[in-house]
DNA sequence: GTGAAAGCGCTAACAT
DNA sequence: ATGTTAGCGCTTTCAC
């Protein structure tokens, strides 16, 4: 290959403009200190020549990289991509975060590391060697990993913990778990049910617990009991499975059932077909996420929408922020989820 | 914030196996005049003090940047990220692309770009420019597009054109288009079907007009007619919803239609269902691209499975292998679909 | 086979 | 407000 070199580079502009190279970079960097008349010449130079800066030289010399890096799951996300269920988390997140850090001249890489590796430091550290990124977006179940956390702590990197309430380290950043739960919780009770199931999600993801105290929190404020309405799952279609035969086995029978994630969801209305169970006549049915899937079921779900675009396209304003220097919010940031009405919700028989 | 720096650099490394720079970086680059004990010696201490290269800082001297651009269409791909319908070529690209990038240490970003923009060739240098990256995918429709071809011909950077057969500039990759359409039309054919409808893609698409190609000859060759078999359509809803009623309302019906892609076919399902004409018992549907919406239609549709992730994964390898200098296939690249059988395809009433 | 020197494009720090 | 200098981490000459 020949060696590729830049086309045109600060010098050709600083020449073209007749001002210095650190005028052109000031320019660039929208430095205030440049009078308006100078600022106008370099900027037509730059439009001119068509230029636009390396960002490998930028990240060479000054601090920035104009890099954040997205990092999910890789067995999740891998597994996500193979099964083709529709499930777009990862598109959402590019949504959101692509196109917000568009605005600023940055670009996002997604990045795959797995959270169950015994070098998962080690798999951090490399990335951020090789592309030095100036944030770096975390996803569960790695936002509230302690030794990831703890690692970027000492890393000095800005870092979003998505789903995470925890702000020692890095910048906590929710969709408000809790009070979604308790949201699809009381749009049941408004329908009159009274015995409302819970399939929880993975333990590892601190938000599956969240969801559940929403929904506790809903029925107690209700007066209403959860005895035996909870049922343990994993966020995969077959611990659905398993926890609605649980749920729907149940004496008597809960007349509303609000699973954790989409996955689940799908399986407790197939369970329920195979029980002869109809939805949403004697089984209403709530789920979380909000995935393409819940277009297409029989009948369409009512889901809780969980905002990934909005909420990435908010990490990437926290990160752009605190490179910047300038100050983050206090606490918790919360990005609102809201209720996707569809057919799978009625008042019980 | 703190101006970071790299934390092990090759200097570290240098030092600490007492060697030179250009030792170590012989050994990072694999090259072979370094003597086996000497190149042990040296991957110890990268191992020892987990050196990892510093991209930017090997872009900055060398002719690598380790990353590989994946041009997209903007307009369309929000539009899809937006409408959560399922539609999952993007989580493809990245599962079969970032997997094969990562092999090779390769990183690839994802970059939209406007195919009707009347600047296409500024905003690619821009990315360029920005990125210097080491190849380029293109996706349709931007692997045909002339303007963006001959100007990343010119770029001397090494591209694969997805989806295109022309191999005046870059490198040709296609997913055999005209051979999956003869084989789902030859797929009805065995059933029995003699009158076979055709939904044709957007013209702007070249493949469009390779898919329609597959089924006149497949027709031919079993000595049917396609007169008044074909309708026009674009790939979207819409115009499949169009294409569909246009079909089925010709005299004799078609007993089976293809569909250049899922969501025309779902428009195809939804006007027959509401002619109430029975799928599959009076009428058989394949569809093009085998996304997950098929999984959930009502009947779950057979479809041509678009091999996206090998197809991309093959692209990373080619530009990989044409950075490396090295000897190209001679033609077109082809990788092959297959057919994946669901429930929409019975034999004619 | 290995090392020393130069420079990639840019910015930080210091001058003016 | 603008210019000058040094150097980021690495690879590419070119010596030895």
């Amino acid at each position: 290959m020949a060696r590729r070199r830049q086309a045109v580079t600060i010098k050709h502009v600083a020449a073209d403009a007749g001002v210095s190279l650190q005028t052109v970079s000031r320019v660039i960097n929208k430095e205030p200190s440049v009078r308006p008349e100078m600022q106008e010449r370099v900027q037509a130079s730059i439009d001119r020549l068509g230029y636009v800066p390396s960002i490998a030289a930028q990240r060479m010399s000054g601090s920035r990289s104009y890099l954040i890096l997205a990092v999910n799951d890789r067995e999740r996300t891998i597994a996500d991509w193979q099964a083709r269920q529709g499930t777009d988390w990862v598109d959402q997140m590019l949504l959101g975060g692509m196109l917000k850090c568009a605005e600023h001249g940055y670009r996002m890489i997604i990045e795959l590391v797995d959270t169950h590796d015994d070098h998962v430091e080690r798999e951090l550290a490399a990335a951020i060697a090789a592309l030095q990124p100036d944030g770096i977006i975390l996803t569960p179940p790695h936002s509230d990993n302690p030794r990831i956390v703890e690692f970027l702590g000492e890393q000095g990197i800005p870092f979003v913990r998505i789903g995470s309430r925890e702000n020692k380290h890095g910048i906590p950043l929710t969709m408000d778990d809790t009070r979604m739960a308790s949201l699809a919780t009381r749009h049941l009770i408004d329908h009159g049910h009274k015995l409302i199931g819970f399939i929880a999600g993975s333990p590892e993801y601190r938000l599956s617990a969240r969801r559940v105290s929403g929904w506790q929190a809903a029925m107690a404020e209700a007066s209403l009991s959860t005895d035996g309405l909870l049922a343990e799952g994993d966020f995969s279609y077959a611990s659905g499975e398993r926890a609605a035969i649980a749920l729907l086995e149940r004496q008597p029978r809960p007349t509303a059932i609000i699973a954790s994630n989409d996955q689940m969801a799908l399986a407790t209305l197939e369970v329920a077909r195979a029980k002869e169970i109809a939805v949403p006549e004697q089984l209403s049915l709530i789920s979380f996420d909000n995935t393409p899937l819940v277009h297409f079921t029989q009948p369409p779900l009512t889901a809780v929408d969980q905002p990934i675009a909005e909420t990435v396209s908010c990490a990437v304003d926290l990160i752009i922020r605190a490179q910047k220097g300038e100050p983050l919010p206090d606490g918790v940031t919360t990005v609102h989820g809201s209720l996707a009405e569809r057919a799978s919700v009625a008042p019980p028989a």
